[in-house]
DNA sequence: TTAGTTTGTTGGTATATACCAGGAAACGAG
DNA sequence: CTCGTTTCCTGGTATATACCAACAAACTAA
């Protein structure tokens, strides 16, 4: 709140628009530990009025901060500076949750909803089995430290895993099938795109509408080779890293 | 100033911000074909004009369909339809170059800029290698149908190498380096991020400064396990799908 | 025909203003 | 001391206006 922090001169400045400098000035403050993982930026208005510019102006250059990933919003209480990023190996194929856990950062989960349910052309097709057989679906949003970091939802073939929901599913559920349904896992394709979320999402993300992030599409096929789950996760762009390894065909 | 408009109520018209049915519209027509691949969207004059709002409202629609990476915009001419999206598979590691080409779609390379340069400290450490050691470097700007997708900077260890940069780089560096240089690449290592452009990456995609898209950071190895080449592609979010299939290890 | 200029379009930047709704903290009554 | 209300602050939406620079097409002079 009471900050000195901003630099005024802007002097000679010149040809860089005034909103681009006010992003520098502060992109300057986050890198430089000023700002810190969380912190509250100031307000629009108070940008406004400290770099004697229009609100509309210190707006522009926050909301340029916030794609860049530097800064998220929370609705209506003001602008924080994102924390670093949390790297996802999909090569492994381990779970996140126990993967982040062995590194010493807890990850909640919160149960959005879970039932079951036919499968539609869509994810029937992809699943290799006719549209209308059963599948639980369950919705979880992954958080670290209290912030949504990704949101989840998992299509698995009801047949592989009777009565799925009536686990507790704040744990891996890769575990839990290799655990109480003796499913194991052989390999999983995964996609990997930048896309704008829906309103649900967002919403379960805490953001705004539009927003980019990235969706991770995962097939998951058991040691018959036979896919049994497909999981879409909706990460916040600025949150993630995913590694992977690639290993070259020698036929090639 | 010259209008009633206090008395338009909010009526039927609901709850939903003015832009974001401008959004809704936009998409309907772009989903249904109306508006296909690369063609020109109404100006933000022309938008405010028919819908009657005010320009800056139909700007922020159009900023929202370039946030969702529907539209993209071309300095000054106008906004236009993004195509669909180019798949990457990462896990293959052969030159998306030659991929494409036996998909039937052309690739084709800009050549931006080639020199030989010493390592900084960052590169070095990737690379395995001692600050200084001279490296290959280039930038190249890969486009589909004259659109730009990708910018990508490699940075090569010149010693496995002699007289690189004396081929022409509008081709798979990777099949140069096997059949010229005889250097067969075993695996690469592949993280994948979302962050913000630099104002240089985002000329080169002919885009705004801002801007997210997706950043690809490829280290390569050769058959002796040694890194020898370290890229990193800047790709155009809307543009890009990156596919991976990872193997569980067993002893997991 | 060609080269240069003019004109109209586009998006980009910027200001000033207004009102709304949600969150939070201070306040005030029980 | 707690519970509800008030008040302030926040970002979100929206209008109206202004000027700039880059581009494209139309026009104009050599």
């Amino acid at each position: 709140m009471s900050k000195d922090l901003m630099q005024l001169s802007k002097t000679e400045a010149s040809t860089t628009p005034q909103y681009r400098q006010i992003v520098n000035s502060i992109r300057k403050d986050i890198s430089s530990g000023v700002l810190k993982e969380h912190a509250p930026l100031p307000s629009e208005r108070m940008i406004a009025e400290r770099q004697k510019v229009s609100r509309m102006t210190a707006r522009r250059a926050l909301e340029a901060l916030e794609l860049e990933g530097l800064v998220y919003s929370e609705h209506r209480r003001g602008r924080f500076v994102s924390p670093s990023r949390l790297t996802y190996d999909i090569s492994s194929m381990v779970s996140l949750a126990a993967h982040t856990q062995e590194q010493g950062n807890s990850l909640e989960i919160d149960v959005i909803s879970s039932a079951i349910a036919d499968a539609d052309t869509h994810v029937a097709s992809l699943l290799g089995i006719v549209p209308g057989t059963h599948l639980y679906q369950y919705t979880r949003v992954f958080r670290s430290k209290g912030h949504a970091i990704f949101v989840e939802t998992e299509h698995v073939v009801a047949s592989v895993c009777p009565n799925f929901l009536s686990h507790n599913l704040q744990q891996s559920t890769m575990k839990l099938l290799e655990r109480h349904h003796n499913v194991k896992t052989h390999h999983g394709d995964v996609k990997i795109r930048m896309r704008g979320m829906t309103a649900m999402e967002a919403q379960w993300l805490g953001l705004q509408e539009n927003h980019a992030g990235i969706e991770l599409e995962q097939l998951v096929y058991d040691t018959n080779n036979k896919p049994f789950c497909l999981g879409y996760q909706m990460w916040r762009g600025e949150l993630a890293e995913f590694s992977a390894r690639a290993i070259v065909n020698q036929s090639n």
